[in-house]
DNA sequence: TATCCATTGATTGCATCCAATATCAACACA
DNA sequence: TGTGTTGATATTGGATGCAATCAATGGATA
């Protein structure tokens, strides 16, 4: 599972990428209106591969769509957040076992490098990336495309408030994430299945309950 | 969760939606080649929302679309339906224990009937009708949107290899199956949310063994 | 006979143009 | 003063035409 890797050669979806890359890095805000030929400019396209772009996103749930009006970056309530959190919590174990099965020791290696990485950053969006590293590298080796597909699009879906809720609260205090990274890591290494999926349960679940105690990250 | 229920009045939309029921419903086969021109006449429409569509029906897993070449209904491996079916293990149970906090008696009837109405039904069609509407009736009253339509995707993206499955079998020795559904009602009936999720992961599973068992479905 | 290359035909991708629709402001009227 | 209506403007939806790309066929060569 990699970060959307290959730059298409078809203009709608490298149109897709460059907006869904804008929305998921903070550049284009939740209900920020994005207009065909803005955008049509901008890249140095027509607005026909920017329309499709904007019904792939809409499919991705990033933007929302509303007939001959106009294209909007989605905004997620909360109860929609922790319905993605609640999926993820029984998805992702899934995945990671799925990943494990082939996952060789380098990759492990570098997960643990990730995560004491991690452990000694400074800054939000660095934190951020890296998390988002960890656990996609985690999962690089699952066989299992949809699986990944999905996880990925609510990893994508959530990552606003992701960002809103490291923003409030800091990284100084993430002993209780780093940790759940260490477990994770462990587990991996002594190919533990369900030892490694209980431990992302847990991680899973209390970014759902500390979102849950953070409300005005949707304010 | 209804069955797409809005005939959107926007072309793209509209023509993905009808070329949807066309591969649901089998005539429209796996590794069929889909002409842009050709389905553009056939809908009186011209290639721009054909296009779209086909690029919507891609990502719901449906078409497979190469640049340049063409689209096809897309052809699913027999690994891909097991890991659909995995992950329907994991979140229809979910979306079960969502909508039996909604769902009223008299929808918990309607289900009863339709598992009765099953139990004595003579053809395939018929049956594969029933039950795809006896799961998602029971899914209907979740206010669980997102994870509402991923369902609804895989229920999409396997209907071939139900309908195949069931061809194969016939539906004289389905005892089993009705079984599940009578003791999915029941469970509802009682409000009894961890026993109707287990008898649903049964049911799926079974499915799931099923297929293993015979894989000349996917021949 | 098998393999490689070029040419042709078919099909898609995209830009331009026009039509349809929604939004918003100005205005008439109660 | 508030409300309903109407027109202007901006924006999207879709049709047509052209350029780009791929696949397939035929011929030349080893």
């Amino acid at each position: 599972m990699t970060d959307n890797a290959t730059p298409s050669a078809v203009a709608s979806q490298r149109i897709a990428t460059l907006i869904r890359d804008q929305i998921l890095d903070g550049s284009l805000a939740p209900g920020e209106r994005i207009r065909q030929e803005e955008f049509a400019e901008r890249f140095g396209a027509s607005r026909i591969p920017v329309k499709e772009a904007l019904r792939l996103l809409e499919s991705d749930g990033l933007v929302t769509l509303v007939a001959n009006t106009g294209a909007w970056v989605s905004r997620m309530s909360e109860e929609e957040c922790a319905e993605a959190y609640q999926i993820r919590e029984r998805l992702e174990p899934l995945l990671l076992h799925e990943s494990m099965k082939n996952l060789d020791d380098a990759t492990i290696d570098t997960l643990d490098a990730l995560a004491f990485e991690m452990e000694s950053c400074t800054d939000v969006e660095t934190f951020l990336r890296l998390d988002r590293q960890f656990h996609l590298l985690s999962y690089s080796a699952a066989r299992t495309a949809s699986l990944a597909e999905i996880i990925q699009r609510l990893w994508n879906s959530t990552q606003h408030y992701r960002r809103a809720y490291t923003l409030l609260v800091g990284i100084e205090h993430n002993q209780i994430t780093h940790n759940h990274h260490h477990l994770i890591v462990d587990a991996l290494r002594r190919r533990d299945a369900d030892d490694a999926e209980s431990a992302l349960v847990s991680h899973i679940r209390r970014t759902r309950s500390e979102l849950a105690r953070h409300p005005e990250v949707f304010g």
